[in-house]
DNA sequence: CCAACTTCCTTCGAAATCGAAGCCAAGACG
DNA sequence: CGTCTTGGCTTCGATTTCGAAGGAAGTTGG
């Protein structure tokens, strides 16, 4: 079911290649899941050679997934397939400094609302996502220490939402949500990528081997590492110089403000820029050195097929000439030989797409129970 | 049969436990592999709570593995049983840059020589394992750009090897073999390890979620990362400023000559360290510092479950203590709140029993051949 | 010492999985 | 336009795997 949700199989024949089963099995359990109205057949597709296969597809009663994408001051909302695939999407505003009980409730309610209105109401919810621009513990689905929401510090929200919504519920940070997607979108046969999120903070999502990288639930960040510069800043954290003090986007909108430049959003950063306002581009390009130093040394390490750059400020095209430059001109060869240095592709689908992939991986149990009637 | 080999299993029961299967199919195969000679009972194991367990181990007539862990002056070289216990070691003088071909048919005349001495020529050779001071390509088995390795560029190790030897072969980068070694006999139950071997050279290897994260051929490469210093040092790398240059063992023993003290090899920088020679002290604290420094950003990012620290200079306490007290004041609390750092257990037999265990993991063909008599 | 419990391991019928064989439906080719 | 080849899918008997039940061999605690 995994393999046809995020469509790496179309057919039979193709899921008993990848699955390793035999075309025997398979066959018997596809039959199973069309019986129980999770499959649906959709006509031929195209033929390698020989008989056309019978293209399988999730059936469009097998249920909606709804993910919310949260962001500083702004929500991402989607209603999407089992796979990720938004069917329909909205934004809604909100502070996330509020505090969690008041954000999550006007989501989940914003997100049932949006069901409703796209005639989603008679499919059943399998699932809610929730992205957060923080460090998310994968065991307990609680927020560890974030540094930009207040009032969120070990609120279980995982099981917050759970208890309102009545459905499995997967809590992930949004460069990870990001990652995953961008993965399964964009580059489903590379196994080690890096993604970088470059909006009003900086972050990071590692697919290692085909998987998500969680470590102990903090892996990911690149935004404190030490860097060098002339001015010293002194970071949330407690530290001087961290990389997010000196490139994200709330660092770039404060040295413009500076300038007598005045920015709410990052993506009047990547407008300023396009619009060719000199300080705006001179501080991305600084910015973008930065990144670009601090990632030479990661990329050598981890080895990585791909480094996908994304977020709001990955339009502005000389941020990512600069980073891109930095990391060819120090790296290892060896390690820049096969490298991919590109934009994201999947936008702000991304995380939608992420939280459907991993939704799929890891609370699959409520199929056992539809095929048990 | 891996599952004993590496000693994660001793007895049917646990078999059943690791590997998901029926406890009934457990014992079928068991059956199988004491038949065909693999396995061999032996006593009980330890009860608990109930009957006592009938412990399994390979049987000596199951195989040994040949394994040359190979430094720049000198070899390490072992025989095995099949999980890469060493039963026999000796050492050998000889210098790497003689070129590939003649220090190869050196070690594998000295590897065979040194299973007869020990009574093993009856027993079948199943693998040969060749540990190497630089990256080597997983797939082709080959030496790639190593920076202290003249003439082994593009040398097919392992053809060469299994033309001449007529059974397996694996080659390996020496951080890498060192890094699963520790995993396996130190951390077997810690999935995210970072091995990092301080010899001539600076080495490191990296297991994520259990198993060897290779990337393209190159990760774990931290020794060409830009520092920063007050004097200028070019890396054979060509560009200035790299870890390797400022704080290896080579390094090292020269700025020590600069001062007039002249070094062999990395463990006498550790006598001098011993004995309180202050220019070896200050020197290898300076060293400490700056690899904390690199190895701050890394932990962000990989966030492991503990940082080990091996090779000949791991034995040079204030190097241990300087890099333990960089990484703990500069990473994220998140990162370090559960991170081990500690010095390497399984010392200079760490590779070959990470040789054992990824010949195990990899080519374990011949078993099947072993079964169908 | 004995009863109650645990754990280890095997037995045996039920269920799943496999794989060879064959049929089906297309494109390739003369 | 028919034959050939290729790949998709199903049928059906053989094999593997499972899992419940039970015997074996311990520990624990009165």
């Amino acid at each position: 079911m995994r393999l046809v949700a995020t469509g790496r199989a179309e057919s039979r024949a193709e899921l008993a290649r990848l699955s390793g089963l035999a075309a025997s099995s398979v066959s018997l359990r596809v039959e199973q899941l069309i019986a129980a109205g999770l499959f649906a057949e959709e006509g031929a597709g195209a033929s390698r050679g020989g008989r056309r296969p019978r293209r399988l597809r999730l059936a469009r009663e097998a249920g909606v997934l709804l993910v919310a994408d949260l962001g500083a001051h702004h929500a991402r909302l989607a209603a999407a397939d089992l796979a990720g695939t938004p069917l329909a999407v909205s934004d809604l505003a909100c502070d996330i400094a509020v505090g969690p009980e008041e954000t999550l409730t006007a989501v989940t309610r914003s997100l049932r609302g949006l069901a409703r209105e796209h005639g989603l109401a008679d499919v059943p919810v399998r699932g809610i996502g929730i992205g957060l621009p923080g460090p998310v513990d994968p065991a307990t689905g609680q927020v560890v220490s974030p540094s930009r929401m207040p009032g969120w510090n070990d609120f279980p929200v995982r099981d917050f939402v759970t208890r309102h919504a009545g459905v499995p519920v997967l809590v992930e940070n949004d460069a990870n949500l990001m990652a995953v997607g961008e993965h399964r979108a964009s580059w489903p046969s590379l196994d080690n990528l890096m993604v970088i999120k470059l909006g009003s903070g900086i972050g990071c999502g590692v697919i290692v081997d085909g998987r998500l990288h969680r470590g102990r639930g903090a892996a990911g960040d690149i935004s404190h590492v030490r860097i060098l510069s002339e001015a010293t800043v002194d970071c949330s954290c407690g530290h001087p110089d961290c990389l997010e003090a000196h490139a994200s986007g709330a660092a770039l909108a404060a040295s413009l403000a500076g300038h007598g430049i005045a920015v709410q959003h990052p993506s009047e950063i990547v407008d300023l820029v396009a619009d060719g306002v000199p300080q705006a581009t001179s501080a991305v390009r600084t910015a973008g050195r930065l990144i670009g130093d601090v990632l030479t040394g990661l990329v050598n390490f981890f080895n990585p097929d791909a480094l996908v750059i994304g977020g709001s400020l990955s339009n502005a095209e000389p941020l990512v000439a600069t980073i891109r430059g930095v990391i060819y001109e120090r790296c290892l060869p060896l390690a820049t030989r096969n490298l991919e240095i590109a934009t994201s592709r999947a936008g702000r689908d991304g995380s939608v797409l992420g939280a459907g992939q991993l939704m799929l991986e890891t609370s699959g149990a409520w199929i056992d129970g539809v095929l048990e009637r």
